[in-house]
DNA sequence: GTCAAACTACGATACACATCGAACTACGGC
DNA sequence: GCCGTAGTTCGATGTGTATCGTAGTTTGAC
């Protein structure tokens, strides 16, 4: 059967994946999909890669299993904080950064550098 | 039986509340109490009073019963995001501007204006 | 086709949270 | 002392969420 069992697949075998708009994202979503220390990390990750670049999940090293990772990346895909696309056997990944600042400008900076400077404070966290 | 059953209190009477010193303030519980649209707007009506200026839990209008609002007022006091202190019958409540700045500059301002920019296309929020 | 790698889906679990109503406490005024 | 106002506490409830393990799908390589 074709397509089955595949989050946000349309009937064809095409794997796609569902972002919202970039009028449809939520400044409450994405406070709350910054609130978690791994989706924190996952953006720390994102951001700190060259414009426009992706990463496939496994690049990324989380201290919780994949399973957990991908519901991890999906409430960021659903919050409008990442775009993903599939490529290969890999799921790539890429911070929506211009959606972000369009919408929130200053936003994901002060949370980058506010981690930065809390991440410099201490340590290893 | 003095002070027995108030929230922070210690043993004598004086019913004083437990506020995160600044360098205790972390940036995911900053963040989670943002994530509430009934908290957000409580930062809001705070964050537009003058510098300084306290104001009475009453004096905001949440559409929420009174113990949601003691919820909702607790949880943004434990993040750090507001300080609170008796007076008389009235709890006053005031935006902890100074320590938010001092840790991460330009966050909440950042969420403001994203906020208000957020209500001005959608009018009634 | 077979296989491994990358990721997903599903079910379970344990915990957190937003919400309420009802009963309670603290304070100021009478 | 009595009462009203402001806020708290407690228990309950329904919902959301972070986590896992196991089983499954998709894809590229062989």
């Amino acid at each position: 059967m074709a397509g089955a069992g595949c989050e946000g697949t349309s009937t064809v075998t095409v794997r796609t994946l569902d972002h919202p708009a970039r009028a449809d994202i939520r400044l409450e979503a994405v406070l709350h999909a910054l609130s978690d220390p791994v989706r924190l990390q996952v953006v720390r990750f994102l951001a700190g890669l060259a414009e426009g670049e992706e990463a496939p999940c496994s690049a990324i090293d989380l201290a919780v299993t994949k399973s957990t990772t991908t519901h991890h990346f999906r409430v960021l895909r659903e919050a409008g904080l990442i775009h993903q696309v599939y490529r290969g056997t890999a799921k790539m990944t890429a911070i929506r950064r211009a959606d972000l600042d369009a919408l929130f400008p200053g936003l994901l900076d002060a949370v980058l550098t506010a981690d930065a400077a809390r991440r410099s404070r201490v340590p290893v966290g």
